[in-house]
DNA sequence: TATGAATGAGTGTTCATTCAT
DNA sequence: TATGAATGAACACTCATTCAT
């Protein structure tokens, strides 16, 4: 019987997830829409097939939603970072690097829209803020760490101006990369990879005689 | 009698465009501080020390309060842009060149903080947006016609799309040139201008060889 | 389980009607007290023990309201004009008649105060006012019928004539026969049957030689 | 010196009576056009070419605003009860007597648009309500004279029930005697006086025996 | 005295959040 | 635990009225 029970919350658990998990699709569908503000809870609640006062069950606030979503996206981009920023890709071609981190980011928001739109209309809250500093502290300690495996001589600070720059570019260009319009969007790409070539090649370009040192992110 | 009268009209006009640009400057803090949305009428009224009905009485909704603050910026903006893309300049090396357009409007951004975060967040609504897009074809016309000058050969398709990323460019790192630590944006637009460098020195660098030639906006 | 459900529905639904009767009866209280134009929605709300935002659930705007208002109160009246106006009836001595159509709608406006200031104050809007020109419409339709079943001669610009003169006599002496002091009350509908009586005598009053004919209002 | 001054302000107090005239000329249009309600009080300055602040240098509130046009139309009707109301019309034939009384007050309303529509919208306010009652109990008095006069035998309370419902009746048909269409208003004039000949005529005929008795209204 | 810009209390309405069922 | 009707604080906006000029 008490594994009965156990097996019932679990399944409620489940559940329960399987709510959120929509909630939140719900949510990323509404803001892209209409924007943070002009989205109703109310609404986000009607597009997930809840009643509001289910989607309070979960999130205390209408804020919560959108840091939930931006929380459960920066899981799954932070994933995406590993792979890109991985030991193996530090030592490769710097063309060929940029295509091994570019790639995978620009496909991953090409499938979470929701993520650019939250992004672009940070103005929010503190919170959020708070979590796309963080988000972006994360990419900017791998990039780090890359710049210093392949370029030990630069600085801490020049090394850390080089991520924020490369970052910068690299979310400038990504709504354009994002388009409906393929054929434009792939020439964005290309584009961007040509810009940060540009930049970073005289500086992490490996000219051959460069090794790559130990690249560990803590 | 219909002199003193006159008088009396100038000054109360005078009167009313001061309070006109004292709601737009409050507005303008209120929009940086908390968004389009969170800033209230009432508070952007009590800003500018002046009564929500008086506000009422130069805005005829809170949209036109943002619009009038993104047309008085635009009208700004259109007058540096026209000395950063003068015909003298075109034929600048490109370094100089690249500082003839960045430093003022760096400069411009530093003075009107507020027009930027309005940028940021024009979720706003389709008539702000237009506002941008406009603002933003502005930018792209006199770039392209810049680009024609000093590259005849490169086909308009692929100018518009340079003008476009170098702006993007431009637009990505301006609010960290901005930014309250002088030291550290100065850098910034270093990096600015050394990405921008990198970018179009093959393409718009003038080896030497290449005239510049008419370089004329309609 | 999905008879519970429905249930529960139908429980609420009745508690959704009920409210939405008692706002609508608070709102005929406020209208007679005030005016619709003093008349806020707040305070309709709160003379229905309901919140505003509830108000806003069963009303898109104020003038929703009154229009519901009215509906309903027409909806009942146009019951007892059947009735009234019945074929039945038509056939009547004029006096008898008279009796038949007059005192029903004297006791439901003795009933229904809040209708007849509406009714007064029908600046209210464009909407409204087509309301009370149908309403008039259908009893106009009635009485002309009355008017040609009990003396088909005369012509039909004549019947309308006589109708709208005898509904605006009735409507004139209606706020007086539904105040306050009964026997005075009675008193003035007793002279409104005396009126009408003069006036219609000579021309519906049946001198003994006319057939009613076929009453029909289609 | 002094005779000069007298003079001048002389000229002041009729430039200020033209002025207050101008403003309840304008006032009785607006009023007219959107009703009391939806008039706004700059919109009268507006018509009446006189700004806001002189405005409420000569009426105190929007009511007071429309307590003197009432005033102002009271008086002038006044008037025209005296003459309609003579000792000389007292003898003659009903029919004749309701000529007299009637086509005066219908021609003065032709003109007078502004004072109907005050009189229908007079939920304004409980002071115009008591000006509305006065003018009512002024045309009782003089009716009720009349009555005295043509049929002593009729008692006091009665006189006042047939003077009420006469005037009641007199102003049900008024809007439509007042109307665009001028020959459908003279039909409801002729149609007006048919009903109360058909009312009154039993009362007050003067079926040939009686005598008018002293027709005094102090 | 005349002006009309300025005032600010008050209105209709929305929507994040709660809670009886 | 799920529901969705109910809540009420807060907003954009109006307009009768005032007052510096």
């Amino acid at each position: 019987m008490g594994e009965n029970t156990e097996r019932r919350r679990a399944r409620r658990q489940a559940r329960g997830l399987r709510r959120q998990e929509a909630i939140l699709d719900a949510a990323a569908q509404v803001f892209v829409e209409l924007g943070y503000d002009k989205a109703t809870t109310n609404m986000i609640a009607a597009r997930a097939a809840v009643s509001p006062g289910s989607l309070y069950q979960f999130f205390p606030h209408k804020e919560a939603i959108a840091q939930a979503l931006v929380a459960r996206t920066i899981e799954q981009l932070l994933i995406i970072y590993d792979t890109a920023f991985s030991l193996e890709a530090a030592s490769l071609p710097l063309h060929a690097l940029l295509d091994h981190i570019i790639d995978p980011l620009v496909a991953f928001n090409r499938a979470n829209p929701g993520f650019l739109a939250l992004f672009v209309g940070s103005q929010i809250s503190p919170q959020l803020a708070i979590a796309f500093q963080d988000l972006h502290a994360e990419v900017l300690r791998r990039f780090e760490a890359l710049i210093a495996a392949r370029a030990p001589s630069i600085e801490p600070e020049r090394r850390r101006l080089i991520a924020t720059v490369s970052h910068k570019i690299f979310l400038a260009l990504l709504p354009l990369a994002v388009g409906q319009d393929v054929r434009q969007s792939n020439t964005i790409v290309g584009e961007m990879k040509a810009v940060l070539l540009g930049y970073l090649e005289p500086m992490i370009g490996l000219h051959g005689m460069d090794q790559v040192h130990n690249f560990i992110v803590h």
